[in-house]
DNA sequence: ATAGGGTTAG
C-alpha cells in the first residue's frame, strides 16, 4: 500500500489536530526501543497523523537513529513515502552514516540528486559523516565539489564537517586549507582542526592551535588531553587536566575518560582515585567507556580488587567492560579468574571480539596455561568463525615460546598467513634467550635487526644470543654495529611515588639528590642478602666486564635503586609500588623476592608487561614471566 | 546538524 503522505486528504484538519500532533512528536522523542516506535506508529495510523509530513518526519528520524531505531524499519517506511522531502532524505542519510553503512548513505545521496531533491544545511554534515575513513577520500573530494557548487561553501556546519572528514581521511593538509579559507570559524572549527593534527600525530601543531584558539570548551581540552595521552605524553595530559579545572571548565565523562587513560599508563593511582571520587561526588553518569577507563586504571595501577569492584557494580556490561577486566586479571597473573569471567561473559550471551581474544590469550601467556591457550586460539575460528589476527598469532607464539616450546613457536610464525612483525619475532628472540636456544636465536636476531634497524633492543638481544652461544666476536660485532649507527638502547628506568612525588631512577644513575644514602642502604641490603646465601646472577649479563664489575652494574639496576629508596623513606609494612619500563631481570626478581621476606614488605612491581606482587619470599608470577 | 573519551600480543 502506498501512502500519499504529502497530499493529505481534505478530511484531515491540521488546526484541530495540533495538540495530538505535538503529543505524537513528544511520544516519538521519548521512545527507548523499536516496540515503542511501533506503538506510536500504530496510533498515527489510527489518528490519521500518518498523513502529516511533520509527524512522519519525526517517525522516520527516530526509526533511523541508533540505538533506539532500526534502519530496515526506517527503510521500509521511507520506501512507502511517495515523494519524501529533504528532511526525510537527510534522516535516512544520517541513519546509514550512524549505522556504519557509509555506502548506503552515499547511494541514497546519489538518488537524492537524481530525484532533484534540494539540499539544505543538514545534508552535507550527515553525508560527510559517512566519509570518515581513508578509503572514502575520493567521495570526500567529490562532495567538496558539490558543496561549492550548491552554495554551501560558506556554511559553517558544512565547513566544519568537511574539515573533520578530511582529517578522518588522513588529509590534514586539506583540512588545514579548508580551515584557512573558512569565512568564519566557531569553536567546532577550531576543535576539528586540533583533532585533525592530533589524529595525524602532529601534537605540536595541535597544541599551537589549541593555544591560539579564542575560546576553549570541554571538547577542546579533551581533544588535547586524549591526544597527549595517546602520544605517550601522559604527564602533560594530566597537567592539562589540572589546568582545565583551574580554568573553571567542568570535566564531563569524555574528559574524565581520557584523563583516566593517562593515569593508567602512568600507574598514577592517586589521580585515578581522585577522578573516581569526582565522578561519584558530582554524580556524573558513568557509561561503559568510563567504566572501562576506571577498570583499566585500577588494574594497571596495581589495584585489581578495586577494578573488580567497579566491574561488579557495572550494570548492563558491554563487551568492552568484560574485556577490560579480563585483560586486567591477565596482567595480574590471575588467569583462572580471567577464564572464569570469560565463560560467565559467554553465558550472558555476549560474543568476544578480537580484543577480548587478545586479552584472554595473554592471560594464558602470563600464567603458562599452554593447553588452555591453544584451545582458545583454535576457538577463534572453530567456534566464533573469525580469522585470527597478528595479535592472536603473536600471543600463540609467545605462549609456546615462554613455555620453552621453541620449535612449535617457530612453526606458528613460519606458517601463519600474515607476515610476522617485529613484535612477534622479538618475543621469540626473548624466548630463545631465556630457554637457551642460540641457534634459532641467531637467525631470528639477524632478521629482526634488518626489520627494525633503529631499535636498540634488537641489537642488545641479538648480541646476547651470540654471547650465550660463546660467539663473543659476533656479539662484539653486533654491538659495534649499534655503536656505529649511534643507536641508543632504551635505558631501564623505575619509579616510585613517595608522598605524591614521583622519583625516577635509571640504571647506574647517580643523579638523585640522595644517591649516596641510597647506595648506603643498598650496601646494607646486600649484606643481609649475602647472609641468606644470595650470589648475584651475572651469568646472563653479557657486558664486556669482569665479574666484580658486573656485580656492581647489576646492583645499580633501576628497580634496586627504587626499592632502596622506598625502604629508606617509608614506614615499615608500607607496600612499595615500583614501576619499571622494561621486563624485570632474573637477578632483580630473585633479590626482590628475598627483600620481601627479610624486610617483611609487600612489593608490587609493574614491569613492561605485567605485575609482580612479592610477599614473604614469593612472587605472584610463580617465577614465570 | 558539525567537534572530544575506553578495552589490543613485546
Amino acid at each position: 500500500m502506498q501512502l500519499a503522505l504529502l497530499a493529505p486528504t481534505k478530511s484531515f484538519q491540521y488546526n484541530t489536530d495540533i495538540p495530538s500532533r505535538a503529543l505524537t512528536v513528544s511520544q516519538l522523542e521519548k521512545c527507548t526501543n523499536l516496540d515503542g516506535i511501533k506503538q506510536v506508529h500504530a496510533n498515527m495510523l489510527k489518528t490519521g497523523l500518518v498523513l502529516d509530513p511533520m509527524c512522519v518526519s519525526r517517525l522516520l528520524s527516530v526509526s533511523a537513529s541508533p540505538p533506539t531505531g532500526d534502519l530496515s524499519y526506517a527503510r521500509s517506511l521511507f520506501e512507502r513515502i511517495a515523494s519524501p522531502n529533504t528532511f526525510m532524505w537527510n534522516a535516512m542519510v544520517r541513519g546509514y552514516s550512524d549505522c556504519g553503512e557509509p555506502e548506503g548513505a552515499l547511494i541514497l545521496y546519489i538518488h537524492m540528486l537524481s530525484d532533484s531533491v534540494p539540499h539544505n544545511f543538514h545534508t552535507f554534515p550527515f553525508l560527510l559523516k559517512a566519509c570518515c575513513d581513508p578509503s572514502f577520500i575520493g567521495e570526500t573530494l567529490q562532495i567538496h565539489n558539490h558543496i561549492v557548487k550548491f552554495g554551501f561553501g560558506t556554511e559553517i556546519f558544512t565547513v566544519n564537517s568537511l574539515i573533520h572528514a578530511y582529517a578522518a581521511c588522513g588529509r590534514v593538509e586539506s583540512a588545514r586549507l579548508v580551515f584557512d579559507r573558512a569565512p568564519g570559524r566557531d569553536i567546532v572549527t577550531w576543535n576539528s582542526i586540533i583533532d585533525a593534527y592530533v589524529k595525524s600525530s602532529e601534537l605540536e601543531m595541535a597544541y599551537q592551535m589549541f593555544k591560539e584558539m579564542p575560546e576553549k570548551n570541554v571538547v577542546s581540552w579533551t581533544t588535547m588531553i586524549s591526544g597527549l595521552a595517546s602520544a605517550g605524553s601522559n604527564r602533560e595530559a594530566l597537567r592539562l587536566f589540572h589546568e582545565m579545572q583551574i580554568e573553571g571548565i567542568e570535566p564531563d565523562a569524555a574528559a574524565l575518560g581520557s584523563t583516566l587513560s593517562a593515569c593508567a599508563s602512568l600507574g598514577a593511582i592517586e589521580q585515578g582515585r581522585y577522578i573516581h571520587m569526582h565522578i561519584e561526588r558530582n554524580k556524573i553518569k558513568t557509561d561503559s567507556m568510563l567504566e572501562c577507563g576506571l577498570i583499566d586504571m585500577y588494574a594497571k595501577s596495581g589495584d585489581i580488587e578495586e577494578a573488580l569492584k567497579v566491574f561488579k557494580k557495572s550494570k548492563r556490561k558491554c563487551i568492552s567492560v568484560w574485556t577490560a577486566i579480563i585483560s586486567g586479571l591477565a596482567i595480574h597473573g590471575q588467569a583462572r579468574d580471567a577464564l572464569y569471567w570469560y565463560s560467565e561473559m559467554q553465558k550472558e550471551g555476549l560474543k568476544p571480539n578480537p580484543i577480548t581474544f587478545t586479552a584472554i590469550l595473554s592471560a594464558c601467556v602470563y600464567a603458562g596455561l599452554v593447553e588452555e591457550g591453544r584451545i582458545l586460539f583454535a576457538s577463534i575460528k572453530s567456534v566464533h568463525g573469525l580469522s585470527p589476527s597478528m595479535q592472536h598469532y603473536g600471543c600463540l607464539a609467545d605462549l609456546l615460546g615462554r613455555a620453552g616450546l621453541l620449535q612449535e613457536a617457530k612453526e606458528v610464525i613460519d606458517t601463519m598467513p600474515i607476515k610476522p612483525n617485529a613484535i612477534v619475532l622479538g618475543a621469540l628472540l626473548k624466548a630463545c634467550l631465556i630457554h637457551g636456544n642460540p641457534e634459532l636465536g641467531k637467525v631470528i636476531g639477524k632478521k629482526l635487526i634488518e626489520m627494525d634497524p633503529g631499535h636498540g633492543g634488537r641489537y642488545v638481544h641479538t648480541a646476547s644470543v651470540f654471547g650465550a652461544a660463546g660467539e663473543w666476536e659476533e656479539a662484539a660485532r653486533v654491538r659495534g654495529m649499534m655503536k656505529e649507527k649511534s643507536i641508543e638502547k632504551l635505558p631501564g628506568s623505575s619509579n616510585i611515588t613517595i608522598n605524591g612525588i614521583v622519583h625516577e631512577f635509571f640504571a647506574g644513575d647517580n643523579s638523585h639528590p640522595c644517591i649516596e644514602e641510597i647506595h648506603g642502604m643498598w650496601n646494607r641490603v646486600s649484606k643481609r642478602l649475602e647472609e641468606e646465601e644470595y650470589r648475584p646472577e651475572v651469568g646472563n649479563l653479557l657486558l664486556d666486564l669482569e665479574d666484580d664489575e658486573k656485580e656492581i652494574a647489576i646492583s645499580r639496576h633501576s628497580e634496586k635503586l627504587a626499592i632502596a629508596f622506598g625502604l629508606l623513606r617509608t614506614e615499615k609494612k608500607v607496600t612499595l609500588r615500583i614501576f619499571k619500563n622494561l621486563r624485570v631481570c632474573e637477578d632483580c626478581h630473585t633479590v626482590t623476592k628475598m627483600i620481601s621476606k627479610i624486610y617483611g614488605r609487600q612489593i608490587i612491581m609493574r614491569d613492561k608487561t605485567r605485575f609482580h606482587e612479592f610477599s614473604n619470599g614469593i612472587c605472584s608470577c610463580g617465577d614465570y614471566w
